[in-house]
DNA sequence: GTCTATAATTCGATAGAC
DNA sequence: GTCTATCGAATTATAGAC
């Protein structure tokens, strides 16, 4: 009989990797890139502080190992053409709603205002994911001020309901959000858009 | 003949306060809390670090000084009820654009990720400035869910523009921003809010 | 009021024993 | 793979000369 193996329960050296990324989003996200220490993140995955610079190299290659992040956007084209807002916005409260403590979008979304690796992601996760999606539905010359405008609407409730917790957002329920934000998505996914003043 | 004095160019101390707070916006905005320093906010004013501490006392007085904010809201009750969204999303562009860097509100925005004082100052400005404007309206209930509403738009704007400087959103004219926008928060002010379910 | 000097921490990173 | 020990740098904050 060999030992349990590759396959079973993860190598033990997997588990800890993913320990002290656990850890470190944690820590990132309540203290801010540089407010975070790799000494902290360590204690809090008890595990030592060198184990971090062994894995990760450092702490920015913690960091952006960090941050990876797919937001698995649903397909809208296939919606009918009315419930594709209601369908983003409910995506996005789900996934929130499962853990928003441990959603990497809210960590990304505190980490890019000091740290310029996070903004370079957001970016990209912003044109490669949510602008794709949005160009599939036709008019791909308005899908990015589009998705902008989505991302405006989005990224600001995860502010203010996991970031600040301001008492009118954060007490509504999640099918409250969803009721009230999903006409503002709809009209930003399918409303003719302001013209560029001359 | 007395000195210039008090009244004219303000008294030294007066001006060498300023120029630290300026500085020190300017680095918190950018850097963060943590990091920014002591150290290099002085050297940003151009005096001594010990200036700093003898001004504010801490890193944290200093702060503090830092994120006084006033929105100067308009009042929104003298408006014909179709045109208080727009106002409203114009007074916030208008401001902004005027001095992005150094409004204090982006500051806020930026510093309440990782600073549990910048959070508790925002939720003072959101409940003291932005909800008594929706109160004056009518539908008390309902005022701080409509200021949550109206705050995730705003407050996810000035992120997605000032902060990551989004392609579609940061590339936009501001008047283009205030069409997108007025019809959104037109809604949150005056539309029926969603029932909270059982 | 302004500066120098320095105390007291804390940090990221490295070297090396086991 | 995991730990101890430690370096060098940077930080906040204080004490005191002028």
């Amino acid at each position: 009989m060999t030992a349990p193996s590759e396959e079973m329960r993860l190598r033990k050296g997997e588990r800890t990797r993913r320990g002290i990324l656990r850890a470190a989003r944690a820590q990132f996200q309540q203290l801010g890139y540089s407010g975070a220490s790799i000494r902290s993140i360590a204690a809090a995955a008890e595990i030592d502080p060198s184990m971090v610079m062994r894995y990760f190299g450092s702490k920015e290659g913690l960091f952006a190992a960090a941050v990876d992040v797919d937001l698995r956007l649903p397909d809208l084209a296939g919606r009918p053409a009315g419930e594709r807002g209601r369908h983003l916005v409910q995506h996005f409260l789900t996934r929130w709603e499962g853990d928003p403590v441990d959603d990497v979008l809210v960590l990304l979304l505190r980490s890019a205002v000091s740290n310029e690796a996070a903004r370079t992601r957001m970016h990209a996760v912003f044109t490669e994911q949510l602008a794709v999606r949005v160009a599939e539905l036709g008019d791909p010359d308005g899908a990015l001020r589009r998705a902008g405008l989505i991302a405006t609407q989005m990224l600001g409730l995860a502010y203010c309901r996991y970031v600040l917790g301001l008492p009118g957002v954060a007490t509504a329920t999640a099918d409250q959000l969803v009721a009230d934000l999903s006409p503002t998505v709809q009209r930003y996914l399918s409303d003719p858009l302001a013209e560029c003043p001359a």
